[in-house]
DNA sequence: CGGCCAGATTGGTCTATGCCAATCTTGTGC
DNA sequence: GCACAAGATTGGCATAGACCAATCTGGCCG
């Protein structure tokens, strides 16, 4: 017996057989895998589980298992999601999935915490979808203190938070901070995005600041780890 | 029967369990799990299995399951590991792996294209294993266009890559890009960082660039993305 | 020709079981 | 008391098979 896992030599095998494929291609059943592997399904499954949690093949229930795309980057500087994307040259564009505003309670632990908010005290909630070129990339709940009237049509209007903080509610965001850490999807992101139970997403949450240090926005981000790449340009200061 | 997967039920209530215990907590073997929930030991290891990628628990092989800690971050601003672990408060070091002065050749065609380099053109390759409090947080693996000289004592002397690049040979880094995605482990990581074949891995890949905007740096480095978080604070132009 | 339904195909989940490898425990012999 | 070896315990890997759910295909019928 090798020292390596079965599962994880064949994941090798697959890999090479799907390597000069173009994106899209339909690969062999997993009982045929299993059979000209002379092994069990289990253990092709579990090859092609993490090929997919990678990025480099997609299954679909009843329809087969196909080779993925290449990953799209996202540079992200003091900019938003909508003015970034742009310029990199694919097409963004955000589903608008729930916009309230609230005021702080016993539910909004994480949120308060975060923006040092007083129970009671008002802030906006917007909850999107992230698509790039109609494909869903991530999901995000973004968070302004503050009451903001007319807020839910100025934002359905201008498509971009950031733009319509600062055009219409002159509300500048001068200083940023990123925090990325590696999250599983769970059901929700299954539903929304489009991504397996389980594979690996990047949980990206924004803190943003205006000239007094004062926080703005608190926002976060579910991001497929399989479509997304996290770019930050630091200069010297 | 439920609209969830049984394994992601138990998933829950394990994560119930172990919510108020402290880290480093033994949770029941997964077969009386599996008697308890009434189910096999496969789901329940699937239910765990997630937990474990997430952080939340470890298995020891002989030993058993225990629960985790918290996370550590990380703040990357113009600096390097050691430069800013230390600010954050915790003991950062570093194990050498290897380190070696090269030339370009075919195998290097990934490093060549980061660093615009042609065939034959020097350059040295640093692979160390990241600690924090003398845990193992990443295997980073540095290169640096240019012969340089006494490179592997001083570096070893100084403990720091971007000291030693600055102090000894004159090379500053004015200016980074720092990529983030996510990551399987594999062989190598599982060896090295004591992680789980499969957990995903937080793959942190820098370039650095001089006042000419010249790369003097490209680095890639893979972080245990439950042991991790990537932090960027990014001021306005 | 178009639409719809039945069956085949394919991935998704779960069970039951066996053996291996790392670890821990226990007891024996010195 | 201590050291070491044997056995028990625990997680790691793999198998074979069953059933479900989504999808696709092909043929029938209007």
């Amino acid at each position: 017996m090798s020292e390596l896992p079965k599962y994880y030599v064949y994941k090798m095998r697959i890999l090479e057989m799907i390597a000069d494929l173009p994106p899209g291609t339909l690969i062999p059943t997993e009982r045929t895998l299993a059979l000209d592997f002379g092994t069990s399904r289990t253990t092709v499954r579990k090859a092609i589980g993490e090929l997919v949690a990678e990025g480099k093949l997609t299954r679909t229930q009843g329809s087969g298992t196909y080779t993925g795309g290449p990953k799209i980057t996202h540079v992200r500087q003091l900019t938003s999601f909508t003015e970034d994307a742009q310029a990199i040259g694919y097409t963004p564009s955000s589903e608008i999935l729930e916009i309230e505003q609230l005021r702080v309670d016993g539910s909004h632990a994480v949120e308060a915490a975060h923006m040092h908010l007083a129970p009671g005290a008002p802030f906006v909630r917007v909850r999107r979808i992230r698509l790039g070129n109609g494909e869903p990339l991530g999901l995000e709940t973004a968070c302004i203190p503050g009451e903001l009237a007319g807020f839910d049509e100025r934002l359905r209007e201008r498509g971009s938070l950031y733009a319509t903080l600062r055009e219409d509610f002159g509300i500048r965001i001068t200083e940023v901070e990123d925090g990325v850490e590696t999250y599983l999807a769970g059901p929700e992101e299954v539903r929304l995005l489009k991504v397996e139970m389980g594979s690996p997403l990047l949980r990206i949450d924004r803190t943003g600041f205006d000239d007094d240090g004062k926080v703005v926005e608190w926002t976060v981000g579910r991001f497929c780890g399989d479509r997304f790449r996290f770019v930050a340009r630091t200069r010297a200061a």
